[in-house]
DNA sequence: CGGAATCCCCAGAGATACTG
DNA sequence: CAGTATCTCTGGGGATTCCG
């Protein structure tokens, strides 16, 4: 994929240097790495959470009551394993696990957080943009 | 879905307080909104390339060798659609059209970057969170 | 050149039931 | 309580073909 060009592309002193395009390793790119794990439809929810304090287990299953089980679960386990959070077992009876944001993870949360919040101050004007948009097609 | 909940728990300062989190308008969410949408597989690519300057679109297809015709067409209509670029086309023969990022897209694309250069620079850390996990699971 | 239309596939996500 | 284990299904995305 094109690893190469997604760094030279956000260059923005340099004219675009398009570099050995079909030869880069498509998993290897930071970005679509990234996205492709914030990408799904809890991640960031969980991350805002967590973000905040540490939650146990079903805690944040009824702080997000649409999400299922599984996808708990398995979103929390991801999100481990990239190092965002770290997970913290309890053996009491009966057994309660702990999730916690880690040092990475909260470096993630900075620039993050920036994104989230201007997809709040600006949703108003890309709803406006959708209905114009939508309007101009018939 | 939990558009207050999200709210709320940003706000780092007060304690979570989940309100009235089952009635919610599930698409009304703004962060689920703008993460559906650059969630895509090629939103943030394009979106990188259009940051730095207007393009045609066999340009576009050009860049990215790996996208088929139907996903970047798909992909430029959607960004059109929420108003992060224009589309201008010239009655030439044959036609060409170019695409240009909007003051809305621009404003969109800073907050962005700053993530995306996050996963930069803090991709080598992540990796390493990946090979430990996978590890330690046998 | 820049699409639109069509067909198809599979990973992400939901529902349900069971367990240490 | 905090998970696994299956089964299922939707829709995002790819390949191909046709059009102004």
């Amino acid at each position: 994929m094109s690893a190469r060009t997604v760094v030279n592309l956000r260059n923005t002193e340099a004219p675009p240097r398009v570099v050995d395009i079909s030869k880069l390793d498509f998993t290897n790119c930071p970005v679509r790495d990234l996205i492709s794990q914030i990408g799904g439809k809890w991640s960031v929810l969980l991350l805002e959470a967590l973000a905040q304090r540490p939650y146990r287990f079903g805690e944040l299953r009824r702080m997000v009551p649409d999400i299922s089980q599984r996808m708990l679960t398995q979103t929390l386990r991801d999100l481990q394993r990239d190092g965002y959070i770290d997970r913290e077992v309890f053996p009491t009876k009966p057994p309660s696990v702990e999730y916690r944001m880690t040092d990475l993870g909260r470096s993630l949360y900075g620039p993050l957080a920036q994104l989230l919040n201007w997809a709040e101050a600006n949703h108003d004007a890309v709803r406006a943009a959708r209905v114009r948009f939508d309007q101009s097609q018939d």
